[in-house]
Parts: structure tokens; sequence; C-alpha cells
DNA sequence: CTCGTACTTAACTTGACAGTTAATTAACCA
DNA sequence: TGGTTAATTAACTGTCAAGTTAAGTACGAG
């Protein structure tokens, strides 16, 4: 099923990617909570500003947040929904796999109550 | 308050890093709908095997898939439990984001009640 | 014990990214 | 007009991850 995959792949991609340095991950927690200057973000994180400035610019560019102008602030805010996206991709797959697990049970059900020429081979691929 | 971070970033960094490659997601969302070969993930991916190999390593390092003994064949198997962790982050951080609205709309409405003595200055930092 | 199959390890190339410092733009202040 | 603060861009470096080919390991068949 690679074929339906093509659809959106860089969008996960993106959203992935934001969320796999820590880094930007706290950024995200930090802009949950409010919206934020890139000093202020900048503070906590022993990095210098260029530093931030880049991984805003991660987190832009895949839409996890937004930047608007105030005077010579440039605050960020976090668009949550970008993440839907990675959730309800991991969602599905949970979902795929406890549904592969509903059937097992299912067929030890059955073996159990008729143990009959049925077998237990590899799942057919 | 970066310091509540620190527990589990490691493992949060390993989750969302495994799942920032296309490969490795396609993987995962194949072993979601049962367990194969090392072969049979290889397959349909343009890639060699010792890529898939390292794929699956990085995966089994961050416990996302597991990795059984089968004559000659190794068995991927899907570890959904990892993912937990990278779902529960983000819907925290998604919680975190819709409280901070519900707050605000109070606020608005509070000031709409009765604009008295209060002023709504730079929301605190 | 030799051969084929399934997979891994080793060694290497390539490319992307995190982080730095230095210079630049943009807005406010005096 | 010049100076300060906020942030970006530019140029560079070090590191790491992805992918390759080639060789090695482990197991079963004959």
């Amino acid at each position: 099923m690679t074929t339906a995959g093509t659809t959106g792949e860089d969008r996960l991609d993106a959203a992935f990617i934001a969320l796999a340095d820590p880094t930007r991950r706290a950024i995200v927690a930090r802009l949950a909570r409010g919206d934020a200057t890139v000093s202020e973000l900048a503070a906590p994180f022993a990095m210098t500003l260029p530093g931030i400035s880049k991984h805003l610019k991660v987190l832009e560019r895949c839409g996890v947040i937004s930047r608007t102008r105030h005077a010579q602030f440039r605050p960020c805010h976090l668009e949550a929904g970008a993440l839907d996206a990675a959730v309800g991709w991991i969602e599905e797959s949970r979902r795929a796999w406890s549904e592969r697990f509903d059937k097992l049970d299912a067929h030890l059900r059955d073996l159990q109550r008729g143990p009959a020429a049925d077998q237990a081979g590899t799942a057919g691929g």
C-alpha cells in the first residue's frame, strides 16, 4: 500500500521532523502556554539567537507556528492544528495494530472451540 | 521550566526521530498490519537490504519494534506502546494550548461584563 | 561439508542539519 | 541624526544520519 502514502507525506515528514528536536519541542511546549518573542524563547535554552531563529523557521515552514510583527518584536504563535496530522498518523497505525490483535484474539477463541484443520501460519503476505 | 522536561526527553527524541523518516513510517505502517521479515519489508522500498536493516535497528533501539529469530528469518514485531509517549506529548501540548484559549475566552467575557479598573496588559511571560 | 538463503556488519560517500560568530535589517528613542 | 534593542541573514564548521557496496555470519538442505 505504498501508493496510499504518497499524499501528505511531506507534511507528515515536516511535522515529525519539527518535533524530533528537543529544542523545538521545548519551544512548542512553551508556546502552548502563550505567545512569546524570539528573545523570550531563546532565554532558557543556552543557545544563541540565530540558533533559535533557525528552529523557528523550521517550525514555521511546516505550519506549527506563525509569526506576526509588533514593533521590533516578532511574537510567535502556536498553530496546534499542524500537529493533528502527526497524531492522526500514529492513531491510525495503532488502530490497525489493535485491529490485528482483535482478529488474532477471535482466531484463538475459534481454535479453542474447534481446533480443526487450521494452522497458525505466518500472516499471509 | 525547562527542568520539568528533562525526564524522558531521550525517549521522545527517539520516538519522533523514528517517525520522522518516511521509510521508517512506512515500515511501521506495514508492521501494524502484521509481522514481517526483513526481506518482506525491504521488497516495496527500492532500497538495499542493509538500508532497511539500519532503519529496523533505529526502530528497535527506541522500542518501536522487537525482533525474534525463526530459522534464518528475523520477523519484526510492532510494539505500539512505544508511540504512546509521542502521542501523549502532542496531546499534552494541545491541552495546554486550548486551555490557554479557554482562559482568554473567560477574560474577554469578563471584560464585556464590567470593564472596570482592569486592563489587558501584555500576557505575563 | 558444501551450497544457498536471510540477514548483519564494516567501511565509505554524501548530504543535511545544528550550532557558531559576524554583519545586516528594522523599529523605536533621544 | 545617531544609538540601542530585536531579530534575521550570511558564511562557516562539526557532526550525524542515510544510503551504498562488499564481506561476513547464521541457519537449513542436500
